[in-house]
DNA sequence: ACCTGAACACCGTTCAAGT
DNA sequence: ACCTGAACACCGTTCAAGT
């Protein structure tokens, strides 16, 4: 509270005008951290929207780490987080995942990037460099691509 | 420290004897969090050990969802957290991945269950039922089955 | 060797009072 | 309508003093 105040010229109590507690405002921040992620387009073949949206949601952690880590905190049924979580289901029906398995396929995609942005920026990988983690990362969206094949060749044989 | 210290049945400013800071005791407590996991073995097949203890890691979440979180938060370089990785690295092996791609899947292996546990237990799949939850969690260990066999027949191949 | 009381800095929060 | 000062509870930490 008293970082923020200060950063607006105010003390820690005008924030309780616009805040109900500390707890609000965080909710707020990972509201707006939600919204550094780019919006759903349909310009793009889905895998290169897909792993842009998986580096921006890194960078987002690199640009924030001090409350990336809130996002594995708070239940995503925000405005903001059903946005994103759109943005990702419309890459899945494009990739041909059937509708009953979007919303799993979205949450497995989901956590494993934000796992490791989080482990990532939270200090986790503190011992690796920056291109060990680049191509963990490389390697992480070559194994998510691949479960979405087999995510649509099971809806298939069904 | 003050909960610590009143299980203990002493005051706060008695536990600085035993360790520097509150950050030294959250080490400690990571380091009793990752003893929980089972030690290696080599009696079962690589593919039971492995579920084992990917059970195991969401297990010990759920006894201690409010400190699990640290574990993204902490450098893996500890003497407890190098014992439940060489127990990954044996079965990696077992499995037949190269030597030199068994570090590299491990950290995308850990790193995608531990970020599902603490997504779990933190609050963020707060409106999804248990028996939705129990569904994920198999397909998260199916997907990293699928995963380590591509990275065992890519070694293969090279 | 280990623990405690007093004391301090810090932080989230409330509330009456100011403009 | 919005902000502030005073005040409070709470918490991590230090240190001299106790056993």
């Amino acid at each position: 509270m008293g970082a923020v105040a200060e950063r607006l010229g105010v003390t820690p109590m005008a924030l309780y005008r616009h805040v109900v507690n500390k707890a609000d405002l965080l909710d707020g921040i990972v509201e707006l951290l939600l919204t550094e992620f780019p919006a759903p387009t349909l310009e793009d073949p889905w895998t290169e929207r897909l792993s842009r949206l998986a580096e921006a949601i890194r960078a987002t952690a690199q640009r924030h780490p001090g409350v990336f880590a809130l996002l594995l905190q708070r239940p995503a049924t925000t405005r903001a987080a059903r946005g994103a979580r759109d943005s990702v289901y419309l890459a899945l029906r494009e990739a041909g995942v059937n509708e009953e398995r979007v919303a799993h396929t979205e949450r497995l995609i989901s956590t494993a990037i934000l796992g490791f942005a989080v482990s990532e920026v939270a200090g986790r990988f503190k011992d690796h460099s920056r291109r060990q983690l680049d191509a963990d990362f490389e390697r992480l969206q070559g194994m998510l691509a691949q479960f979405i094949d087999s995510e649509v060749a099971e809806g298939r044989r069904a």
